[in-house]
DNA sequence: AAAATAAGTCAACATGACTGACATAAATGA
DNA sequence: TCATTTATGTCAGTCATGTTGACTTATTTT
């Protein structure tokens, strides 16, 4: 043990200051069920590791993630247009049209004109495109599936399982030692590490 | 009902009875269970939410989210080193500093010299750090319960109610009419667009 | 004919990743 | 003891991807 910090009580400030429990304001998050934040911090695992694989593959290309999110989009369907993707994505249209370009001019994707309205330009993913995209969902849908049989299992349908599970095996002992050792423990079971 | 996807015939069996322990590579994406694809969706969507409301108080600061991440596991875990923060983000060292130097330098994070190993330095929030980490967590802490609750409330155990769940309101809408509008889906019935 | 909409573009800037090369102090071990 | 390893920090440069703001063009709507 020792790996983070020893006896988890001893946390404080490092101002000298007493720990004094209530450092006032959002009282919420020191109150608030542990497990929640847990759930939180195995969000946050779950998603570094989710695109971990696809991150390697998009290196190859000279793409980055922006570019997986655009391709994976309008791959699954077709047809879509540069407004719905700004919307999904939640982008600007300057970020958005700076990876589309490249997609384009690198031929995972085209354009079309809207045969119904032609200020439209409707996106379609060429036969490369869908073959990255599908190169590049392998991996995901490989760990979703892998994650979900391992929570049936488990038996237990609990959401912290799947999560924890998304996690890529080599580092889920980690995160595991983490989740154990951290401040808050205490309130509900005095475990001691 | 039909919170996310109604005509579930369309995946089968959700992670399928059959998704056959590593099937073939390539095509693994186009023969898969539509339904891992719509979870990779939605987890995308939900961390998407997930980090909004942080990200616009960080902006109060002059913070990212990096700092986010720093501070929040300082601050759960106090006396932490920096080496066991860069194993948990798995940012290298340079990245780290940044944000780390600007964390210490506002007044959100000291540093005190390990007392048996003097080349750590190990990390604990000040006062200040602590209620910046709090006011960062609540709305993430209330998302999660909230997601939880629903999740419970409709009484199906499953992942993809929990994530959805995890949308901001406002955007469930549009992301239900997405999944329900999307490829792969006319393998089982032939719906137009 | 005017206004609104869909898309695209230029320029400037910020954040947070990265690589590579080094520096310093302290612990470890041959 | 001296050499090596470890923990941390730093300088310098690059890249990916997000942001604002200001405009243009083509087309549809009013």
């Amino acid at each position: 043990m020792t790996d983070i910090n020893e006896p988890v009580r001893t946390a404080r400030t490092a101002t000298g200051a007493a720990p004094k429990e209530t450092a006032g304001i959002a009282d919420e998050a020191q109150t608030a069920d542990p497990a929640l934040l847990d759930l939180a911090e195995l969000l946050f695992f779950a998603y570094r590791d989710f695109t971990r694989e696809p991150d390697k593959i998009l290196d190859e290309f000279g793409f980055g993630r922006a570019h997986h999110r655009v391709l994976h989009f309008v791959n699954r369907r077709p047809g879509m247009r540069v407004a719905d993707l700004l919307k999904i994505l939640k982008i600007t249209k300057q970020s958005l049209g700076r990876v589309l370009k490249q997609l384009i001019d690198e031929g995972f994707i085209v354009q079309e004109e809207g045969k119904l309205d032609r200020r439209e330009r409707l996106l379609y993913p060429t036969d490369r495109g869908h073959e990255l995209a599908a190169r590049l969902a392998e991996p995901q849908l490989e760990r979703v599936a892998r994650a979900l049989r391992a929570s049936r299992r488990r038996g237990d349908a609990k959401i912290e399982t799947f999560l924890y599970q998304m996690i890529s095996e080599a580092d889920r002992p980690h995160v595991e030692r983490l989740l154990r050792t951290k401040l808050n423990m205490d309130h509900k079971q005095g475990e001691p590490q």
